[in-house]
DNA sequence: GGTTGGCAGTCGGTACACTCGACTGCCAGC
DNA sequence: GCTGGCAGTCGAGTGTACCGACTGCCAACC
């Protein structure tokens, strides 16, 4: 074994044992159990070189080590291997296909069951994006009046999705008239995205004309007003996790930005189209997120990219067993929405 | 001012300071602030016996006294007034008027982001519980054919909720049976409730007959199962309170605890006939909730109590501006449902 | 050149003693 | 019943000493 290999495998050792334990590792215990051969002064050398290099760092001169981010990068990129599912635990196994075998739900409760799933699995926090709804064409149009001077503008999409609008309008306007609106808006938006702009309808009748025109107009900005959706599954983790933040505020920090969604949405979309990858920490340039890794794999339905599953954890996490969950939900999620 | 009178306004004086500070509250602090014209050891010996009813405690012999929880009950029994709106800060009731003119969301969104609200203007984390789904009528279903051996159905609620199965159906089921069936469970469900179970429904074509059915059951199944809704806004101030909390592992199981909702709504359940009600520490009987507070108020729907909003803090928190802020929510949330 | 054992040096953590300051409790006097 | 004063208690902060766990370096060895 040459130097380089071997200083491979003790970054290695440092890595996966500081990700058991929390605590800096030192040169005797990578001697100890790495397997090398070698004494710990040899370790000590290499962990050095690995220092110079940027691989590791001191939190202070009397202790271990801990990798750094691009220690993180380089283990993840040499040994992590995505295709293995070896990384899950059969109980992890049997819970997924359980979930996915029981699944019955409408694309939004799936895409959340989903989150909460891998959340279980890998015991972080998980995120999902869905599918965008400009994509998806319009299968279903209704104006249900709730109550008089209210009603319900629904779009029913072929991802399964479902769009709703409030809208108010005139009080005297009559179920007949709704009906007719209705019609005239089906068949405007039938087969169509939401993404078509509204245009005139001339008919018989000018209020329900107007009503149309209204219901189109509400749900075509909200189909371009909203971001793509967001599920986040198991977010009290990251209070669980907080020895791995800075401070106590960065944890809350980080779970109000995912509450706001639109900046993880638009994070997550950056990465899409890298298949299945790994985000480390400082590699993402959200500071919120610097001690943090995400985790991501697309999924597809019928061979088009269309959303992301991914687990959000502390750049100290287990990347083998979250690269294995995100890959398998991902595959099984894909194949669901598939058929 | 009477002795018993004197003692109520320490305890005032105390709590309120307690609530700035977050610190212990010294009797020379009271005999300074408090107004009271007396020297601080009369306000010790006050202290003693507020402490010997069970008031106050010391966290140690040389520090100062917090309130106890029955401390918390006395003050806001005593000194909050709910119907007070003063409470809140113009820059709050801003806030909240201008949400109510803009709001033209769905149910579900609209409650969603009532929660949000609370959550900004309390600061803490907010709840907001729906109207139960069975006491609702349906106005509409839908069997939508998503593509061939998927449909979703969809039953529009009076009060505008939306529920939604996804169906497996075979394959070879033609739109013209989906549209059969769905004039037969819109004959079976319209007007009715989702409680309603499913009946046979012989007709021409036993196929629709079974699509009608098992969308029947499944809807009925959902509203079964499924307890009130539940949002939650603000639940990353759980983090940021951290120092309220025990142990910092608490606040993560209190997070768990709001995302499993049951627990939730079923207190807040309990608590809803209260009219406007203050929860305090340990009175609920929750562990997960010894160390929050819960101020509730419940919303009428055209003078039907229909749900409930609240606020969830540290027993530490503002009594009378939570109780503000939950009483307008209540009632402006209450008069937007019933127009 | 690479590897090794040994040894000095550095620093965090803990234990202890001490002081300071902020309270309370109590009591005698008003 | 209230008050001022005083003793007592305890937490928090500080300085010191010490132990233990590392690393860094070096001379020796293969």
């Amino acid at each position: 074994m040459d130097v380089d290999e071997r200083r491979g495998e003790v970054l290695r050792a440092i890595v996966e044992e500081h990700i058991q334990t929390a605590q800096p590792v030192s040169s005797q215990a990578v001697a100890r159990s790495a397997g090398l051969g070698v004494s710990s002064a040899t370790v000590r050398n290499d962990m050095t070189a690995l220092e110079r290099d940027g691989y590791l760092t001191q939190p202070h001169t009397s202790a271990g080590r801990i990798p750094t981010d691009r220690g993180y990068r380089y283990f993840v990129d040499r040994f992590a291997d995505p295709t293995a599912v070896r990384g899950l635990h059969g109980e992890q196994q049997r819970a997924v296909s359980e979930f996915f075998r029981g699944a019955h739900a409408a694309l939004e409760d799936l895409l959340h069951e989903t989150s909460g799933l891998l959340a279980r699995i890998t015991r972080h926090a998980a995120v999902v994006v869905g599918p965008p709804t400009e994509s998806a064409r319009v299968r279903r149009v209704d104006l249900v009046l709730l109550q008089p001077g209210q009603v319900l503008a629904i779009a029913v999409l072929s991802n399964g999705a479902v769009e709703r609008e409030m809208l108010t309008v005139d009080p005297d306007l009559s179920s007949e008239q709704v009906a007719t609106a209705e019609q005239a808006l089906a068949a405007a938006l039938v087969d169509a995205t939401l993404q078509v702009p509204p245009a005139p309808r001339p008919s018989g009748d000018p209020a329900a004309d107007g009503l149309a025109g209204t219901a189109h107009l509400a749900l075509h900005r909200r189909a371009e007003a909203s971001h793509d959706p967001l599920y986040v599954g198991g977010a009290s983790r990251i209070a669980a996790e907080q020895e791995a933040f800075a401070t106590a505020r960065s944890a809350a920090t980080l779970l109000e930005l995912l509450e706001q969604q639109v900046v993880v949405v638009s994070l997550v979309r950056d990465l899409l189209d890298q298949g299945v990858s790994v985000s480390i920490g400082s590699e993402h340039r959200i500071d919120e997120l610097r001690d943090c890794s995400l985790v991501l794999a697309p999924y597809t339905i019928e061979g088009e990219v269309a959303g992301t599953v991914g687990v959000l954890g502390p750049t100290r996490m287990d990347y083998q067993q979250a690269l294995a969950a995100v890959a398998t939900v991902s595959a099984q999620l894909g194949n669901l929405l598939s058929r």
